[in-house]
RNA sequence: GCGCGGAUGGCGGAAUGGUAGACGCGCGGGACUUAGGAUCCCGUGGGGCGACCCGUCCGAGUUCGAGUCUCGGUCCGCGCACCA
């Protein structure tokens, strides 16, 4: 029993194996309604764009048209369409209906014969592939009236047109609509052009241009149509303006046992009546097995004593809903749960979340861009509108973390391509592994797992080991080596806010190499080897406790509010190396205070024998000096 | 097909439009050592004796200056994929 979107080609996203299509009374939550929502608040989110993209396409908003178009000859009056080109409907010659419409009966000519030989027609349909296969349709002998013509179309009936999606029926305009047009070459219908440009011998055209052989809208380009057409149907009520989404609702009911049962007992006189508060939640009845059934009920059904309750409005005898909920119900509320897990009355603590929530950083894979980041925003949303949360969106920031590869492909059990920690944490330590696994390249990046270069990592501690012991002078003050401090405070500091951990790990490594040839020649300080300890602490939480605990100290290297502070002004270098290019060419360096004047600059570099040569004797042609970088001359 | 990323030494990767290759691995040389697959130090994009020349997927462009910006292409990865 799958979601939609848990089906991929036709088959389970897990077990692969075939889907088949049964028809079932389920639970479902209205996302939908929340479309515009939570399309709009992704302006506001700090998060991965692409992750955002994908979210708006999942919603797939589209703007177009509803158009009524009546029928003759069938037991409908009439059929209303979706289109997002109303400015094409002149060239509109056929009606498709989709071939899984619940009421698709209606739309057949009303003739016996003709009936029984569309129903044996549905029934023989292969199920759907990859490929579209635009061949298969079948004419349904009704009529359509073109709105504003007034000319009969036919009414087809194929599985290319999707009956869940819009009013489940278009306007075909093979003219300007590619699968139309396959579908109008498959069956020899016509195909008429009404917007200028392309070649519709051999293709349809999609594109902009002007509309023709479309009364009195000749000559206006196609994007402005749009409107005008949708004015006329308005005018005559035969259409309008229309939003559609292809976000679906949520199907949230599971036939199994493990999850949480939803709350809702059916009874004969009042329906559905949700389970009463105070008996919240459902728990699980404990049973023997709890495999799936295979018969499209829970192993719930089977446990009479839990199934059988009585009516919470009545008082009569009645039943359970044996369904669970997807598992996404579940992670699109965790974040609420997490901060008052001490609480066994209440889900969430109304102070606590307030305290605590939104997410101020949430960090995940890509793989949940839209489902369980969707789910998420969607219950937050509901329960904001409930009143029973602040804010109305969970994640403030969202990062997508990169994948790690191994082999060339995502690792996975079924692959057998899984790389198992304990090895290298056996052999080199778990800081050292979790150190190189954050060295091996931007955090959001990811990429193919090699082992070569975690013995750097193993080095690095090494020396920090030995810094840490051996940093015992505390001489007089050091304006250079304060500096340098207030520096890597600065790069780490930065980097981690960027989620460059890699490069936050070279500015600690460099810090380290240096401070282990001052403590060789046992010139250094213990501030250096104090920070030092604090900058790897978020990389190598154990050994930084160790060697703090080891250097005298009683806190935890871990203490909240002890992360090293820099001053700004320290953090900047006073020296700087600026370079001098001829050209564009390098052809020296200065070595000036930060800051010098450009002028300065200039008139340094054109001093330097190099250049002089370069110049022989002209004046330079231009000379472009920015200060700290560069004085490029031009000759 | 549509959308989004990416392409930089032998390898992983650095680089607010300003000295391309930080840092690490590997490799070469050296130190210490009975020994070193341990540790430390120095060197390491390619070519040339050299001054220099060439180098960030390919091709154009903008700019004093392009890995970085613009346009066009190639290849790779990811997502969506009959949504009218």
């Amino acid at each position: 029993m799958l979601a939609d979107e848990q089906v991929e080609q036709g088959r389970c996203e897990r077990c692969h194996s075939v889907v088949e299509t049964r028809y079932l009374r389920q639970w479902w939550l209205k996302i939908t309604r929340y479309a515009q929502q939570l399309l709009d608040a992704l302006d506001t989110l700090d998060w991965s764009e692409s992750t955002k993209i994908m979210q708006r396409n999942w919603i797939g908003r589209s703007e177009g048209a509803t158009i009524l178009f009546d029928l003759e000859g069938c037991r409908r009056k009439d059929v209303t369409v979706y289109t997002t080109r109303p400015d094409t409907l002149y060239g509109a010659t056929f009606l498709v209906i989709g071939a899984d419409h619940h009421e698709l009966d209606d739309f057949v000519l009303d003739d016996r014969e003709k009936r029984g030989a569309v129903n044996a027609w549905r029934n023989r349909l292969p199920p759907a592939t990859e490929e579209p296969d635009f061949s298969v349709g079948m004419d349904l002998g009704s009529r359509a009236v073109h709105p504003l013509t007034g000319e009969r179309l036919p009414v087809w009936v194929a599985p290319y047109v999707l009956g869940g999606y819009g009013t489940g029926a278009i306007m075909a305009v093979p003219g300007h609509d590619e699968r139309d047009w396959a579908f109008a070459r498959a069956h020899t219908l016509p195909i008429v052009q009404v917007i200028s440009g392309g070649d519709l011998k051999g293709a349809a055209y999609a594109g902009e241009g002007l509309m023709m052989n479309s009364a009195g809208f000749d000559g206006l380009p196609s994007e402005d149509g749009r409107s005008r057409v949708i004015e006329k149907l308005r005018e005559r009520r035969r259409g309008d303006a229309s939003v559609q989404y292809k976000l679906r609702d949520w199907l949230i009911s599971r036939q199994r046992y493990w999850g949480p049962p939803i709350p809702i007992i059916h009874c004969a006189k009042d329906g559905p009546v949700p389970v009463p508060e105070e008996d919240l939640p459902v728990l699980l009845p404990e049973v023997e097995d709890f495999r799936p059934t295979g018969t499209g009920t829970s192993p719930l059904a089977t446990v009479d004593e839990w199934v059988n309750v009585r009516c919470p409005k009545c008082g009569e005898a009645a039943r359970r809903e044996t369904d669970v909920s997807d598992t996404f119900l579940d992670s699109s509320w965790y974040f609420l749960r997490y901060p008052s897990t001490d609480f066994d009355d209440v889900a969430f603590d109304p102070e606590r979340t307030a305290g605590w929530l939104p997410v101020d950083m949430y960090i995940g894979g890509n793989e949940h861009a839209v489902r369980h980041l969707l789910y998420a925003r969607f219950v937050m949303r509901a329960l904001h509108d409930l009143g029973l949360v602040d804010a109305a969106e969970p994640f403030t920031r969202f990062r997508a973390h990169g994948m790690i590869i191994l082999e060339g492909a995502k690792m996975s059990k079924s692959r057998g391509n899984v790389l198992n920690p304990d090895e290298y944490i056996e052999r080199y330590g778990a800081d050292t592994f979790r150190l190189f696994m954050m060295y091996l390249g931007p955090y959001t990046a990811g990429g193919d797992f090699r082992d070569a270069g975690i013995k750097g990592m193993s080095r690095l501690l090494n020396r920090v080991w030995r810094v840490a012991q051996l940093a015992t002078s505390d001489g007089p003050h050091d304006d250079r080596k304060e500096r340098r401090r207030h520096r890597h405070i600065k790069e780490v500091d930065d980097d981690i806010a960027q989620l460059h951990y890699n490069t936050a790990i070279a500015s600690i490594n460099t810090f380290a190499v240096e401070l282990d040839q001052e403590a060789a020649a046992g010139a250094a300080r213990s501030i250096d080897a104090d920070t030092l300890l604090k900058l790897l602490a978020p990389f190598a939480p154990f050994i930084s406790e160790e060697l703090w605990e080891r250097t005298g100290h009683d806190d935890s290297v871990h203490a909240r509010g002890t992360w090293p502070a820099y001053d700004a002004e320290l953090a900047r270098p006073q020296r700087v190396t600026v370079a001098v290019t001829v050209n564009g060419k390098v052809r020296g360096q200065l070595e000036v205070d930060a800051g010098t004047a450009s002028d300065e600059l200039e008139r340094q570099a054109l001093t330097l024998p190099r250049v002089a040569a370069l110049l022989d004797g002209n004046q330079p042609r231009k000379v472009v000096a920015v200060v700290d970088r560069i004085v490029n001359i031009v000759v």
